[in-house]
RNA sequence: GCUCCUAUCGUCUAGUGGCCAAGGACAUUAGGUUCUCAUCCUAAAAACCCGGGUUCGAUUCCCGGUGGGAGCGCCA
């Protein structure tokens, strides 16, 4: 059976890097037809908030990454405690005394010797009783494994062959005391009694692998398969972060770009099935998937890529669908009608630029009478005004849609005077040198204000 | 500093020894599509990090160098 986890922990907003390794652990699983599991990792009372875990859960929701089985690890104290006293008896762990100004100095003395600090083992050969006598004096301690020395090798599902030096990691400690495990042993825990058979997580845990492995020694437990995914990246090459935008998925949702989209996106960071296809549904998702096919290298965050991509969907929404989106992003006394949502669907990156792209509806800018002018030259533009006004007054209303106008006004247009008769009438309504076409702005204001807005612009070639 | 990972157009990538005088997409540039902007269409420019091997033949395999990255907590 495969089983699969994410394990964040709530101590920010969910990164849009935890969202593609969501959804790699998600698409294996189901793949695989097998289970996702989320694990909120939860130990670090300092820096956990309730806050950040509710956006976890929430954005997994709006992403339709939903996981199988939840867990938070502040729940299961009891587990850790078990294997800690496991280990402690079977002399795999002992009680280590050593103060932090001690370690301090030692790992200070070995750094300038230009050797990788490593912990001496002072503590490893203490008497057991007379340890355990002074834990429960009251004591300080933190408790530490014993790592023998050897090669940690495993073959990673993406990576093939990674060998480590044990002999390099010296006894690490895996508790502050029996009620407080370290990182590396709640995950090698947890991982053992959810069954994980593959742990699918971020490069930077590299690292950590031989230590976990070293662990399940310990255990005598058989470690998962790992594979470890390549970094998202800063321009600049460097991890993804704050600096040069935003990271937090919530970011994104808000400033309206789709759910599907930026899954889309980031499932392709790092991932390519075979061909030229670009744009996948979560079905074709879940078919093409294979993670030998993960690259090696970090790929770049490029936010022009995801607004195409973001573009692609916008294309594909329904008109009333995207009206609904729309809604949300603008001041409720904006009656919106279809020409409007016809007129900037091709305009929008993401739908948080929709109240810029329709303010040209709701208020008409200040503008120079020269603008009204094709290329600054005043040709019969007010009678070429009047002209179009008298025509748009004798269009019915209940006719006044896109196609109708489109018409109606080309008709009047002769050919080699396009812009001459187009961009005046444009700029008369839009008050703007770019905007959207005149037929689609006369469609969308409504014969009233359209001509109302023409009168304006008559107004100031009279004046 | 130490350990580990990594290397095809600016970016995301296809490519698993000959089909590659390296393909696609985004971005860029030029042109076209009933005025502007956007969309759309067409075209152009743009890459196998370097040096050694292995081989009849390397972008593809091996080694070294260089570049880039990550990790080195009683954080996760």
């Amino acid at each position: 059976m495969i089983r699969v986890r994410m394990a964040p922990s709530p101590t920010g907003y969910f990164h849009i890097g935890s969202v593609r390794t969501t959804l790699y652990n998600w698409l294996f699983a189901k793949k695989n037809k097998g289970v996702f599991i989320l694990r909120i990792e939860d130990t670090d009372k300092e820096r956990n908030r309730k806050e950040f875990e509710e956006d976890i859960l929430k954005n997994l929701e709006i992403l339709d990454l939903k996981p199988d089985e939840l867990y938070r690890q502040s729940e299961r104290t009891d587990f850790y405690t078990d294997h800690l006293q496991k280990l402690i008896k079977e002399d795999r762990a002992y009680y280590c005394f050593c103060t932090k100004e001690e370690l301090e100095a030692e790992k200070k003395a070995m750094e300038e010797k230009g050797m990788a600090p490593k912990y001496s083992g002072k503590c490893a050969s203490l008497d057991k009783e007379e340890a355990e006598k002074r834990v429960k004096a009251g004591e300080a301690y933190v408790i530490r494994l014993r790592v023998p020395e050897g090669k940690i090798s495993f073959t990673d599902m993406i990576r093939g062959e990674v060998e480590f030096d044990a002999g390099l990691m010296g006894d690490m400690i895996i508790a502050r005391n029996l009620k407080e495990p370290l990182y590396n042993f709640s995950v090698v825990i947890d991982d053992i009694l959810m069954k994980i058979s593959h742990v699918i997580r971020g490069e930077e845990h590299l690292p950590n692998t031989p230590k976990q492995l070293v662990i399940y020694n310990a255990l005598n437990a058989k470690p998962p398969l790992f594979a470890h995914l390549p970094l998202l990246l800063n321009k600049d090459r460097s991890k993804m972060s704050k600096r040069y935008g935003d990271v937090a998925v919530k970011d994104y949702l808000e400033r309206g770009y789709l759910p599907e989209a930026l899954i889309n996106f980031v499932a392709l960071l790092g991932w390519h099935p075979q061909g030229n296809q670009e744009i996948f549904s979560r079905e074709e998702l879940i078919n093409e998937f294979d993670i030998s096919r993960v690259q090696k290298a970090g790929a770049v965050f490029d936010i022009e890529k995801l607004n195409w991509i973001n573009r692609q969907y916008i294309a594909g929404l329904s008109e009333e669908d995207l009206t609904a989106k729309i809604e949300k992003y603008i001041p409720e006394e904006w009656k919106i009608n279809q020409a409007m949502v016809r007129a900037i669907k091709p305009r929008l990156d993401k739908i948080g630029d929709v109240k810029e792209l329709l303010m040209v509806y709701f208020k008409l800018p200040e503008y120079d009478r020269n603008l009204l002018f094709w290329k600054g030259e005043d040709r019969d533009t007010k009678n070429i005004l009047e002209k179009l006004s008298a025509e748009i007054k004798n269009i019915e209303d209940k006719e006044f849609d896109l196609e109708n106008v489109t018409d109606k006004i080309t008709a009047l247009v002769p050919d080699d005077k396009k812009g001459d008769y187009l961009w005046p009438l444009r700029v008369s309504l839009s008050g703007s040198k770019t905007s959207p076409t005149p037929f689609e702005l006369l469609s969308g204001l409504g014969k009233e204000e359209s001509l109302r807005r023409i009168q304006i612009a008559v107004g100031k070639l009279n004046g």
